[in-house]
DNA sequence: CGGAGCTTGCGTCGATTTGTGCGTCGATTT
DNA sequence: AAATCGACGCACAAATCGACGCAAGCTCCG
């Protein structure tokens, strides 16, 4: 029940920090109410609560207050895809999917570069790479042909995805595949997505075992780190507990697609649902 | 956006040096935060990475240190790359295996980028990609770690073979890995070097079962076909004589890769034992 | 071909700077 | 009257500072 206005004691009560520790971090890194007024007394709203409880996952971890309480700070409340607006990527799909199958690259290129130069690549990922993929694959697996029109498909999305212009910069955010896991493209898709959106990224690449992820991160220090896992086979949790335990772990850790484990993910472990969240996710770390 | 100001430690985790350089090279070099005063701790601005960065992509391709600072040292931040002298193959294959071993994406494309550009896609392959690639391979294989470089050389490797435009018109060639055969790499040279000499070709991808190799010759009916096999597990001939035997037959099936048995191959069935000849074959054809 | 000498990246050490949580105080809000 | 506000300050820990040194990789020279 109770909602619409935590007082400050109550706030600082329930997430068991002093009083003045709250007024610091509104002072200090504009860590407060969403809406308050010099002078008069805060009121913290469930919004304001959610901030401040990242905020504390954070500092948990170790990262340091001031970069968590930057990341938690400008954090729209969760519930993110707006999606949808369609000029109509159903002839794009029907068009790629008959290029594919007559196994024409060039003509499969030009109509995913064209898609991904007007419509973005996260529309082109979700809207027609995805449908034609399945499509595809359904096929394959009915009938035990087509493997090469899959293949073929899959290297053109990749070599469209890779198109998409990296921003300079060092990248500070790593993605990679659990261990053992083959699949990649949905990585590449985000990469692709974070590039648009000039944020450069590190894709380390399929089957990445947990030591050499450990060992990558110690080298390069990552913000975020995301990791993909396809089936559950390939989807042991320890992989991201591991990696979160760090002597210098990233600020985020998260966990994407449909091998991990549904229900609760241990503490300071961030589910990603889709890649439009995370794109909005990862661009402000 | 107003977070410029990194820490000397967060300045150098960004750059993948150890904290001690960064001090070194601005006591040294005078390398360092634009404005700082002694006994302060340093904050590099935008401006300041910049340099860093600069300094750092001249050293990865073989530029003494020293020089490289002072170059980067007094240079207005606009110019990103300098894209000078011709890099010779020896430093393109150090800084290519260190920018490896950083995970330095952004540095791999360029020395690549600028090999294929400036010597042509076989040299590149023969004299740069092979002998790094082979060099990072022992490694994995002597100790468990560098698995992920392993996969970002080959990504790198791939994208920048595929940037390679393919010429216009119907392609006469068809390239396939064998049945079971994972790598396609060798294939994507041969690949980017048809293009490079204006042949269009078909690359069909990994793990080509024979029974969709027939079939997408059925539909596309290739001039010349090559099948590459790695390992000898999946070098198995009657593929070749599978294909030769077609109602409506390529005039050229090649066998190229160590897989395939040494000694006589079956009539008809050509054998590939480099690149080079490879393209001057096909390029007949 | 081997060793002297140079450059260079980085680990270590004691001293100092910086970041951070929170207690205290007089004034104001609820 | 109780709770909170803004300002100030303090103690503690983490990060960084400057200095020094070492080892690996060169270049040159006998």
């Amino acid at each position: 029940m109770v909602d619409e206005a935590l007082s400050a004691g109550a706030a600082a009560r329930r997430l068991g920090v002093a009083v003045t520790t709250l007024r610091t971090w509104h002072q200090r890194y504009g860590l407060g109410p969403s809406a308050h007024e010099p002078g008069q007394h805060r009121r913290y709203t469930a919004d304001d609560m959610n901030r401040l409880q990242i905020m504390q996952r954070l500092t948990a971890q170790g990262v340091a207050p001031a970069a968590a309480a930057a990341w938690a700070g400008n954090r729209p409340p969760a519930v993110p895809v707006p999606e949808q607006a369609a000029p109509r990527p159903e002839s794009a799909v029907r068009g790629l999917a008959g290029a594919a199958m007559r196994l024409d690259a060039q003509v499969m290129r030009d109509i995913l570069g064209s898609v991904v130069r007007e419509r973005g690549v996260v529309p082109a990922w979700t809207e027609v790479m995805t449908p034609v993929l399945i499509g595809i694959g359904n096929r394959y697996q009915s009938t035990q042909r087509f493997v090469e029109v899959e293949h073929l498909l899959s290297r053109i999305i990749t070599e469209v995805l890779a198109s998409v212009q990296q921003a300079a910069g060092p990248p500070r955010i790593m993605l990679a595949a659990a261990d053992e896991e083959q699949h990649t493209l949905p990585l590449e898709a985000l990469a692709a997505a974070l590039a648009e959106a000039r944020v450069p990224s590190r894709l380390l690449g399929a089957r990445v075992p947990p030591g050499a992820l450990l060992d990558a991160i110690a080298r390069t220090g990552p913000a975020a780190v995301v990791l993909w896992s396809q089936r559950p086979a390939t989807g042991s949790v320890d992989q991201l507990t591991r990696v979160r335990d760090n002597p210098h772990p990233p600020f985020v850790v998260a966990a994407a697609g449909p091998g991990w484990p549904t229900g609760d993910l241990p503490l300071g472990i961030t589910r990603l649902t889709g890649l439009a969240e995370a794109v909005h996710l990862l661009t402000l770390a």
